[in-house]
RNA sequence: GGCACCGUAGCCCAAUUUGGCAGAGGCGCUCGGCUUAGAACCGAGAUGUUGGGAGUUCGAAUCUCCCCGGUGCUACCA
């Protein structure tokens, strides 16, 4: 095997390691440091391993292998986040089951990955479809199930600081003394209303074409992430989980995090946090009216017993962020859905908003976006009264309003806010402004896009701060002062109250797919078999809730979920009070195995728990997160939220799952003519698979040239010509140690016992230095271009010390392990290199004796000098003034001053 | 429209964190060696308005501002 015959070296290696385990992390008693280093595991579809996934997990790959060498406890898994659409697709057009496509497709990744080299510990692996682990994301769900979130509750952190608002038993949830008093069912009601998963009756994405309703991230455009097919909005019972009450906590608890900063404000951006004021506007009753006497009534009223928690059907409640601008208000808009549209129509408006409302129910999200340029709308023919100034202004029904957000009401003012404004132009409707801009204000893009012209007066409109006008006691003040003066006031005369809202919506939970996790859920019937709202739990003892077997997975067309065709021995039970049950047809969310599947992997074969709580200690958090940036928001946010929750109830130890988060770069097909590089897609044709790449140069010539690319987090072209380039860079290092001429692997007559001279000693440890360095900055891109200057060097030298070239195999196993393995070998080792300690460096062999410096004239280079090292500021310019060539360009010139910097250069003002 | 990131040789990219010789590495190209020849291999070499403009500085690829171009995310959130 004269050449470099990576086929047998790669294959010969994978099975030494399987063979020997080397890979398993050992148990926490063996008394290293830990290091866990994580992947996001792929989701196996039927096309395989996509180059996209070595990338992330030869980075994680390269870690890994360098903290072994380190002495840490690495703690490296690979599993699969099998529940999900394609498998169930697949099953409508063929018949065959979604296990067994899943099945096949794990074993093609787990093929691929082992292909690669992965430094996994195969023990460890999961799927999120494997009933001993969907056993524990249906426990995970029923402690969401048992907690209230408790947002006054006081409580001090591990980091010993104060924080405010928790997860409870629901046991521990107060029920109000009426509720009390109203009996047993009323109490489980009023605690179902409160659980952080709970079911709610609201409009939701419907997907007809998938046969599912989808969370609200999971529709671009108005269309299915998957498939990109149209979206409609139906009301319909779902199971949602109150992310909402820990927006606070997700935004805030980022901060300690070691994320990219734009991660974190995608995560913040996406959370939406704004802080403004609920305010009530008197509308009355139709027993009481809603003349100025009954404004009067309710005012002393409302003063009296101060703002209610919930607002009565007297009152619309609006969120506004700019509660300063209260006296500018002219109109009113309630969302098409909200529930005050009929009773606050009119007669002779009736047929308008009734079609109106019937036509935004049609739009899909997309119809709103497209047509988001016009505003539409329609007067109810009511109208409310501004409690500020008994101003009554008229309510409208207007689709830019969602239902959605705040309290799907708002009070437009159109003055300082571009929306309002836009619709009051259209609609002949009253500007009033209440804000002075300041001098130097110009008109934004925005605001002077819209401008127009009201009543033959051209008004620009302002959505900045400034200073109150035309609003009696505010005049005068700044934004911020206004602001906080109009809450007090709002608040003490109990109409109205600051308030904070969040772009997130609470998740919807529930999916009407066959191939996703049962809810451990039972329904509780009545004597004629209809649900009766209340609810029981699967007991824990009796979990997992079995994956019911199907054999028509085709969807109904409706949202009737897949799971209620399942059998009735399935479908219901009678529990022992003798009461009728019914399952919970729906199923989870894809995103339910992968928000806690890091958890499992340190304890994954546990029968009693979720996970051994001195496991978790161990091993939590994940000390390296490396994946797509796609899941900025959603995964990583899920995740969070539920590790959350188990922290709240004594589950886990920390508040935060994933210490450091690195998202890797899309790698792009390879460029076009004209330098042009695509997204791959099937469709295009520019598809790079890994495994046509590793038949022709290995898979350590892959892994070399993923890192070698560019820097792991950005975005890059795919390049067969640079897969060659590092092919030949093996090939050089093969042969910087190998007789490429010899019968067997032997070693050149230049590889000897020699000690290294002061040169390869510098060189050495230089790439030492620089390679470790680059690993920890996770710049594997450079760290190969340093081993390959490396090589550069010691192929021209004739003397080849061992110890040098034993010390640069071992710098170069973590991104090339095979052929490190075989070298490491053949320079006479016999065991694994994977446990022997990383290289050191030392700082005194890297200086060197003489440097050579620039001398500049007014900064531009004029000569190079050579000076002995060390030299202090004063010698260098010493040494530049003596040189001979320095001396000639300096006559008939003036020396204004100096700049001196030891070390790197002489800088002459000259004139 | 908003936010974020990016722009260095024909191409992928270093140097930007911490201002100090524009080039580490790879691809491609040219020339030479080896070879019957090609591939592979070995050796030598060329390539620049650092997207444009201004500012700060003794000195700017690097810091600041404006503009241009590209990519990603987001999109009526009151």
């Amino acid at each position: 095997m004269p050449r470099y015959d990576f086929k047998s070296i790669e294959s010969r290696w994978q099975q030494h390691w399987e063979e020997n385990a080397t890979f398993k992390a050992e148990d926490p008693a063996c008394g290293k440091d830990k290091m866990y280093v994580l992947d996001m595991f792929p989701y196996p579809s039927g096309s395989g391993l996509h180059v996209g996934h070595p990338e992330g997990y030869t980075a994680t790959d390269i870690v890994c292998r360098h903290a072994r060498m380190n002495g840490k406890n690495v703690l490296h898994p690979m599993g699969w986040d099998s529940f999900g659409l394609p498998a169930e697709e697949h099953a409508v057009k063929t018949g065959t089951h979604p296990r067994e496509t899943t099945e096949k497709n794990i074993a093609t990744f787990k093929r691929q990955l082992k292909m690669l080299g992965f430094s996994y510990d195969w023990t460890r692996e999961l799927a999120t479809t494997d009933p001993e682990y969907y056993r524990w994301t249906q426990w995970i769900f029923l402690q969401l199930f048992d907690t209230w979130y408790d947002s006054e509750h006081e409580w001090t952190g591990q980091d010993g600081k104060q924080r405010t608002g928790k997860g409870r038993p629901i046991s521990e949830l107060p029920i109000p003394a009426e509720v009390t008093a109203a009996g047993e069912e009323a109490v489980r009601r009023y605690q179902d209303k409160h659980r952080l998963a709970y079911l709610s009756e609201a409009p939701v994405n419907w997907c007809p074409a998938l046969g599912t309703v989808l969370a609200n991230e999971e529709i671009i455009d108005g269309k299915s992430e998957r498939g990109s097919h149209p979206v409609e909005r139906v009301a319909l019972k779902q199971w949602m989980l109150r992310i909402t009450a820990y927006g606070d906590r997700l935004a805030n608890e980022l901060e300690e995090l070691d994320w990219p900063e734009s991660i974190k404000l995608l995560q913040r951006n996406w959370i939406g946090r704004s802080t403004g004021a609920e305010v009530d506007f008197y509308i009355g009753d139709a027993t009481v009216g809603t003349g100025p006497t009954e404004f009067e009534g309710w005012k002393t009223t409302r003063s009296a017993s101060g703002f209610p928690a919930e607002a009565g059907d007297d009152v619309l409640r609006v969120y506004t962020t700019r509660p300063d601008t209260l006296y500018g208000a002219t109109y009113m808009v309630i969302a098409p859905e909200h529930r005050f549209v009929d009773r606050l129509t009119t007669e002779d408006q009736k047929a308008a908003v009734a079609e109106y409302c019937r036509k935004a129910s049609m739009k899909s999200d997309l119809d709103r976006t497209e047509l988001a340029k016009d505003k539409t709308g329609v007067f109810t023919g009511s109208y409310a009264t501004n409690p500020v100034n008994g101003e009554q202004i008229p309510i409208w029904v207007a689709d830019y309003v969602l239902i959605s957000y705040g309290t799907g009401a708002i009070m437009a003012v159109p003055a300082h806010d571009l929306r309002d404004f836009e619709f009051a132009v259209k609609f002949e409707i009253p500007v009033i402004q209440v804000v002075q801009p300041p001098a130097s204000w110009k008109p934004s893009k925005d605001e002077s896009a819209i401008a127009a012209s009201v009543n033959g007066i051209e008004i620009v409109p302002f959505a900045g701060h400034g200073t109150a006008i035309n609003s009696d006691h505010l005049n005068g003040k700044s934004t911020a002062d206004a602001k906080a003066a109009i809450i007090g006031v709002l608040d003490e005369s109990g109409i109205g109250k600051s308030a904070v809202n969040y772009k997130l919506r609470d998740w919807l939970f529930s999916r009407q797919r066959y191939w996703g996790e049962p809810f451990p859920i039972w329904h509780e019937l009545d004597a004629d078999g209809n649900p009766t709202g209340l609810m029981r739990t699967e007991s824990i003892e009796s979990l997992p809730v079995p994956h019911p077997h199907m054999e028509d997975f085709k969807p109904t067309g409706t949202p009737e979920p897949m799971l209620a065709k399942a059998t009735d021995e399935w479908l219901y039970k009678t529990d022992t009070d003798g009461v009728r049950l019914k399952r919970e047809t729906n199923s989870m969310p894809q995103w339910a195995g992968s928000c806690w599947y890091f958890l499992r992997f340190c304890d994954n074969k546990n029968g009693e728990a979720f996970i051994d709580p001195a496991l978790e200690k161990y091993w939590m958090p994940v000390d390296l997160y490396i994946g797509g940036a796609e899941h900025a928001v959603l995964h990583l946010l899920y995740s969070r939220f539920w590790h959350k929750v188990l922290f709240d109830r004594g589950h886990v130890s920390m508040v935060e799952p994933f210490q450091k988060l690195v998202n890797q770069g899309m790698i792009l097909g390879e460029a076009d003519e004209n330098g042009k590089a695509e997204k791959m897609s099937k469709s295009r044709g520019n598809v790079i698979n890994p495994d046509d790449v590793v038949k022709e140069y290995g898979a350590d010539a892959l892994r070399l040239y993923e890192m070698f690319m560019g820097p792991l987090e950005q975005v890059k072209p795919w390049s067969m010509k640079g897969v060659e380039g590092v092919y030949r860079f093996l090939g050089r290092v093969w042969r910087m140690i190998i007789d490429d001429r010899a019968e067997e692997v032997a070693l050149l007559d230049s590889v000897n016992e020699a000690a290294a001279t002061d040169e390869q000693l510098r060189m050495l440890h230089k790439t030492i230095k620089a390679v470790s360095e680059d690993i920890a900055k996770l710049s594997l891109n450079t760290a190969i271009s340093r081993m390959m200057e490396f090589t550069n060097f010691m192929s021209h030298e004739t003397s080849r010390p061992k110890s040098v070239l034993q010390d640069f195999v071992l710098l170069l196993s973590p991104f090339a392990p095979h052929i490190a393995e075989e070298l490491w070998h053949a320079l006479g080792n016999t065991s694994t290199l994977a446990y022997e300690a990383w290289p050191k460096f030392d700082e005194a062999l890297l200086v060197e004796d003489s440097i050579e410096v620039p001398i500049q004239f007014n900064g531009k280079l004029k000569a190079k000098i050579n000076v002995p090292n060390g030299l202090d500021a004063a010698a260098m310019q010493a040494a530049a003034e003596a040189d001979e060539n320095v001396k000639k360009q300096l006559e008939g010139k003036t020396i204004v001053k100096v700049i001196a910097v030891p070390g790197r250069m002489v800088n002459f003002v000259v004139r």
